[in-house]
RNA sequence: GCGCCCAUAGCUCAGCUGGAUAGAGCGCCGGCCUUCUAAGCCGGAUGUCGGAGGUUCGAGUCCUCCUGGGCGCGCCA
């Protein structure tokens, strides 16, 4: 795992002390050094269970030897054993210019070099070869449906994993795909078509994306509707339901095609779906280096199956046609082809892989799908390896668990769907008639509306990102709206406290000196004066701040990123409400030092926003 | 039936490669705004880590079985 220029440091202490026999090298120490569960231990733990077979002594006495031979000068102030661990308490004089310094300066954490990857990643035997180029491929909403709370999970998971491997020193592309061809549109447009008269047909001049998933909600509703009056036995329902299906059929095979009239309509109700899109996305911060759709993979998707089928690779079976994938058990057969001939969704993700393999010569390619597509995407990239693409190994999909609500999973035919624009709607407002009317008097209206998107999107964000992906959502919008405790917000309101200290010491004509982060001796002293256990514990906070959002980038897990900065969010909090860790009242290198925290602890939580997609207002 | 996932405090969830007395938020009780934002901070109560075996010096974490729940399983996407 990668490590924090201070536990690299001390790692380097460590291994001078240790015996000779033990064999580890700086990179081992500072992998095992972890953090004592009581602040009160010390700084860092150094656990000697490793040690003991090597060295044939039991971890206490390794501990009890390690400590007394480890020097009582530069970083390491003191050394305790405390059973089988070393407890190490850390000379802040040294370890502020290490930790607070560069983030004081502007440095972000800096990723891991080239070498450093291709040895973590043989350390792990994960693949000989380190990536450079990846593309992540999210949101892939349909057209014609509406966009709900559940796509939301995906878009900020997405959108996360792209910042997090920006960050982390890949080249990203962010892709996005739409659905915007099948049966869900057929079923839209004879709605749209055949059901709605004249006058129902103009669309409202707003949210007509959302207007369009009604009448595909309505349709679909119908077309169960009559299915289960059918099986029932009912005559009328089952004619109903003939004549609408033909119709459907009808409406595919049309736009498969290419009949003008048909297209026509079909490109104007795309469009208004694609707008709606492309409005959410301008809301959420979100942008796309390209973009597929489904309609321009459909026919490579096709010629790909009959020359892999002439070839040999995929094969016939009940008049379809597809591949015998034995690797998956309990469903080996991946069609491809239905009998009637057309594609599948399957087939697309084909042809949309070689694209993306082609056209932007990715090493690295990333699916974030729910976890229904689990097995679909083993299919997909064990036929793409026979098929002969070598990428197909580091093709991998990240499911997530889907977004549920209190009376269950969310559906159309319930009528319980919470729309993405309802939730946005209703967070703002909350925002602004809790929180931001106590500042209508004081702050423009423009400032009122940009803080009440960035804390809205802030806590939609974080809400959505902080489960890990195995766990479902179950999204509650009481509990939503209480943007307390363990939220966006609250890391938010973190951020916005620094830069309210730091605002007022600039005003007081106290602000920090832009010089002493590159004075050594003044920086010493600056660390040196950290003496509150509130000061010592966010330095400590912000040491984690590269390794935890390396770690995220490196398992694809927003959460983890979300987690650590809500612990680092208490830290600070802590400092801001401690009477004895005053800034503005503080004098000399007391003043430097908890300038230098507030400015380090500010650029950081404000950098691992960024890697959530959430911005920090600069005051709230 | 086969396969995958989940199960930790009343509720919602953390818990990195097994390691020091299992953590946080919400809710509940009690404190803290003439010193820097109370969207905050401090203190208190609450756990057979679903169950049973096993591996290990050591298991919430690994293995096996079981129970409960969710999801997926050839012509939808």
């Amino acid at each position: 795992m990668e490590t924090s220029p201070l536990v690299l440091a001390a790692a380097h202490v460590l291994v001078a002390a240790l015996p000779e026999a033990a064999a580890l090298d700086v990179g081992d120490v500072a992998a095992l050094i972890e953090t004592p569960p009581n602040p009160d231990l010390g700084d860092l733990a150094f656990p000697c269970f490793r040690l003991a077979k090597v060295l044939r002594k039991s971890p206490p006495a390794i501990a009890q030897e390690i400590a007394t031979a480890i020097p009582r000068e530069g970083l390491v102030a003191e050394a305790r054993p405390t059973g089988p661990y070393v407890n190490l308490r850390l000379d802040l004089q040294h370890a502020a210019p290490l930790v607070l310094a560069p983030l004081a300066r502007g440095q972000t954490p800096a990723p891991p070099s080239r070498a450093e990857r291709v040895a973590e990643r043989v350390a792990e035997r994960v693949a000989e070869r380190v990536a450079e180029r990846v593309m992540v491929e999210y949101s892939q909403p349909n057209t014609h449906k509406a966009f709900h709370v559940g796509h939301m999970r995906n878009l900020c998971l997405g959108d996360s994993i792209v910042r997090l491997l920006r960050a982390d020193g890949y080249q990203v592309v962010a892709a996005n795909y739409l659905g915007d061809v099948g049966a869900h549109i057929a079923k839209c447009l004879w709605w749209y078509l055949d059901v709605l008269d004249e006058a129902k047909r103009t669309p409202p001049d707003h949210a007509r994306g959302e207007w369009l998933g009604e009448l595909y909600s309505a349709a679909s509703n119908q077309l169960t509707d009559w299915e289960e009056a059918a099986t029932a036995g009912d005559a009328a329902a089952k004619a109903s339901l003939d004549a609408a299906k033909a119709r459907t059929t009808e409406i595919l095979r049309k736009l498969e095609a290419r009949d003008p009239e048909l297209i026509a309509v079909w490109e104007r109700t795309r469009q208004w779906s694609l707008e709606e899109f492309d409005e959410i996305y301008r809301w959420s911060g979100v942008s796309f280096d390209r973009v597929f759709y489904e309609s321009e993979v459909d026919e490579l998707g096709l010629r790909m199956v009959e020359e892999y089928l002439q070839r040999g690779v995929f094969v016939e079976s009940e008049g379809a046609v597809g591949i015998f994938n034995e690797e998956i058990k309990h469903m080996p057969f991946f069609m491809l082809r239905k009998r009637d001939g057309t594609s599948l969704y399957a087939t697309k993700d084909l042809a949309l892989a070689q694209l993306k393999f082609e056209e932007h010569e990715i090493d690295r390619s990333i699916y974030v799908v729910d976890v229904r597509q689990s097995d679909h995407f083993r299919h997909v990239f064990l036929t793409l390896k026979k098929m002969g693409f070598e990428q197909a190994e580091r093709s991998e999909h990240v499911p997530y668990e889907m977004v549920e609500l209190p009376s269950g999973a969310m559906a159309t035919r319930k009528g319980n769907v919470i729309l993405f624009s309802a939730l946005r709607e209703r967070m703002t407002r909350h925002l602004r008639e809790n929180y931001l009317s106590k500042y209508t008097s004081e702050w423009s209206e423009e400032e009122i509306a940009l803080v009440a998107h960035q804390v809205a999107l802030g806590a939609i964000r974080f809400g959505m990102l902080a489960h890990d992906v195995r766990q479902k959502i179950v999204f509650d919008m009481d509990a939503w709206l209480a943007v307390e405790g363990d939220t966006g917000p609250y890391l938010q309101y973190s951020a916005a406290r620094m830069r309210s200290i730091l605002r007022k010491a600039e005003e007081a004509g106290k602000g920090l000196d832009p010089t002493l982060t590159s004075n050594a001796e003044r920086l010493s002293a600056a660390g040196a004066a950290l003496q509150q256990p509130e000061e010592r514990g966010l330095l400590l906070a912000l040491a984690q701040l590269g390794p935890q959002a390396h770690r995220a980038a490196q398992e694809l897990r927003p959460s983890v990123m979300c987690n650590y900065l809500l612990e680092l969010a208490k830290a600070i909090n802590r400092f801001s409400n401690s009477k004895q860790c005053h800034v503005l009242s503080a004098e000399g290198s007391v003043l430097d030092g908890r300038l230098v925290l507030v400015s380090a602890a500010l650029a950081g939580l404000t950098w691992g926003l960024g890697l959530l997609g959430i911005e920090a207002p600069q005051r709230m």
